[in-house]
DNA sequence: ACTGAAAGACGTACATT
DNA sequence: AATGTACGTCTTTCAGT
């Protein structure tokens, strides 16, 4: 599904950025909730909702897992770069596999992607970075985090 | 609330993850669901999800918004280094009203933190980067986003 | 597009084991 | 801790505006 800007498509896009808003905050909330934050009847509400799922707006609803109440208190950014240039570039797909990765990223710049990952200890890491080298066939530079100040703030 | 590892404090911690790990795919799935998939009751299901939640091991629900429908389709991550070592280093907080920044760690290495932006275009990112100069006294490293292969997956 | 109403599914609390 | 029941609320659909 396509998924375009909101305001070139509704015509009235506060009200869908509202719900977007109020949905971001608690993805559990009820329509009988929703609208009465938006002023609207439950029916109208649930058709805005649904109609956001299938443009691809909202792509799904999750529960936010304390990442260090199951044992992964660390965080690190890695950025990588790929050591045999004539090798096909497929890292992406080649790490996918390792779920200490969290999030993996293509940029610009002298590194070829950036590597989001979360693990429980110095040790674990330092198992990971063998892993992603190894899959990869890549060099990596590692970015330790001290703290996440805030993470996953909501883009509306 | 405290939020410390399962394996520590659960007996029964694989139910819990598998819970967890529903959660974090379909977080509006009914306890209904939810207990067909463990194989227990509905209200014990709902007595581990409630016990979870008030341990902070959830901390909450999230419609996942895809970024692009909202008019936000780059992403860049800002290394940020304070100007003058003297000033009191408070930059997450000056920073927090901009709320193109997603996240915000402090790292270990040459740069203080690591910001994570979501923009509308090349001339907000350069607005984004003035702002982010003048509110917290720093200079910047910005690397751009090409593509974002994968995101935010689960801990669990 | 929004409203209101009706039917069934679900959330929640409580008594029991 | 887990279960089953019972009640109130919510989701979902549909006819009407």
């Amino acid at each position: 599904m396509a998924a375009e800007p909101l305001d070139k498509l509704e015509p009235r896009a506060d009200v869908d950025r509202a719900l977007l808003a109020a949905l971001a905050r608690d993805g559990r909330a009820s329509y009988t909730e929703l609208a009465t934050q938006v002023g609207l009847s439950v029916s109208a509400v649930h058709q805005r909702v649904r109609r956001l799922e299938q443009r691809g707006v909202i792509t799904g609803y999750s529960a936010r897992v304390e990442a260090k109440a199951v044992g992964l208190p660390m965080v690190a950014f890695v950025s990588i770069t790929p050591i045999d240039v004539a090798q096909p570039d497929d890292a992406p797909a080649r790490l996918a596999h390792l779920t200490a990765i969290e999030a993996c990223h293509s940029v610009a710049g002298p590194d070829s992607y950036m590597l989001k990952v979360r693990v429980a200890s110095p040790d674990a890491l330092e198992g990971l970075l063998a892993e992603i080298r190894a899959a990869a066939n890549v060099t990596t530079r590692t970015t330790v985090v001290l703290t996440t100040f805030y993470e996953d703030r909501p883009p509306v």
